[in-house]
DNA sequence: CGGCCGGTTGAATCTCTTCAACGTCCGTGG
DNA sequence: CCACGGACGTTGAAGAGATTCAACCGGCCG
């Protein structure tokens, strides 16, 4: 491993100081200073799996930054189907900027670990500092590829290529230092079967079908129902349809 | 009607006089002295209909506004099933900024013109003015809540609400003066059979069948395969499933 | 212990797809 | 001028894949 020296360290917040934001998030844009400006009113704190972090149309005071655990975006028709749009992963951002209200509702996946702001302090950030905008920028436009990609997903691809599709991304997501391995990869579903259903736009039995059979051929395994083994990578690529 | 001062008329070079995306688009954020710079470097050109735009995976060098007609951007897999994530009308921004290659096509639906700039010209104008990037990140923001919206109709719709869902979607962007109206709309489709299909994750025959559906059930009529008539857009909006 | 939650499995059902035939429009060329 | 072929669309019948409904299992908690 080659070691080398954070630029960033100097001067920097308690708060910030081993947060992956910082580096990989939105916060990589900020300087000490306004690192130091931005911790003080910002809240690092936890959410139990299940918490609801952003209500359907519901005033959005805060912003966040992901540092733990999983968050799922969802949305829902008036007849109580559910679609989930997105999943989100340290250190992703949360947060809908120039909507008084949010479209969508975000509830914790797993445990969860955020770093709270209020919005009125992150948008003074942005107006001061273009730098901040532009991670912004390049997040939203990460997070519509990633809509995209999953449009086809949804659109065009079998129940068994959806299931063997999410869990290469929950893979590919969950430890990024893992990230397009091509060997074994071990990980806990940070969705149960009605999420991954709801992401999918499945019903649970499909998805738990299409487990099984991916079980019994050998290209996964299954612990407690939770605990999942991809036993070869690129076993699992060739059967995502891409 | 009311009247009010133009207070973008003031030196605004001849080629954005009646430009639809001075005012809704992402040109809205530059003073004159800015457009008077893209603008001599920019090209004001028409392509037809079935004219690729933007190659999956092949450098881009411009950006474009769409200033009438409507584009498509699609995806697809190896074996070829594609799927349209998106539908682009005017004033809407195309391209992919931070990236060298796209991951979609675009493909021109319709007839369409266009104002094509280099890329380089418009990053540069992005450093100068921090209100370039916030329009460009406000349309992001907005192309990612259409490709949400859209996941739940790909995800947990029926055929027959998704084919009443793209029938709106098209009735409130084709002529944006008529949005949000509750009368009887008209319009020509910009997207063939085939087009729906990828768009709503369907075949050909399905959408046919829908259509005939609305079309005996008196929801809507239709001329010539291609012209549309929403008779009662209320009675539409019921068969999406919102 | 009993009930509930999350998950699995089986059988019947249904929606959408697949395959095939047919119709219309339109430009081309004999 | 009309015949031909292709692109686009509609319709019908058969088939497949996912859903629905139901039963069942194991773990957890009051």
């Amino acid at each position: 491993m080659h070691l080398r020296k954070d630029v960033h360290t100097d001067g920097t917040p308690a708060l910030c100081a081993s947060c992956e934001a910082r580096h990989r998030g939105v916060c990589g844009a900020l300087d000490s200073a306004q690192l130091v400006a931005l911790s003080k009113v910002s809240r690092k704190h936890k959410a139990d799996s299940g918490a609801e972090l952003i209500g359907d149309s519901e005033p959005v005071e805060t912003y966040s930054n992901v540092l733990s655990g999983v968050v799922k975006l969802s949305k829902m028709l008036s007849d109580g189907r559910q679609q989930i749009v997105g999943l989100q992963f340290a250190p992703d951002f949360l947060g809908r900027p120039f909507r008084p209200e949010s479209a969508i509702s975000a509830e914790a996946a797993t445990d969860v670990t955020l770093c709270t702001f209020p919005k009125a302090a992150v948008e003074r950030m942005m107006r001061e500092s273009p730098g901040l905008e532009r991670r912004l920028l390049e997040q939203t436009l990460k997070e519509l590829d990633e809509a995209r990609d999953w449009m086809v997903t949804l659109g065009r691809k079998t129940a068994a290529e959806k299931v063997a599709s999410l869990l290469l991304l929950i893979a590919r997501n969950i430890d990024p230092t893992l990230a397009s391995q091509t060997g074994s990869v071990t990980f806990d579903l940070p969705l149960t079967r009605s999420d991954i259903a709801d992401f999918l736009g499945l019903t649970i039995e499909t998805v738990s079908r299409q487990l099984t059979k991916l079980r019994t051929e050998g290209v996964i395994s299954i612990e407690n129902n939770r605990r999942v083994i991809v036993n070869d990578q690129r076993r699992l690529e060739t059967r995502c349809g891409n």
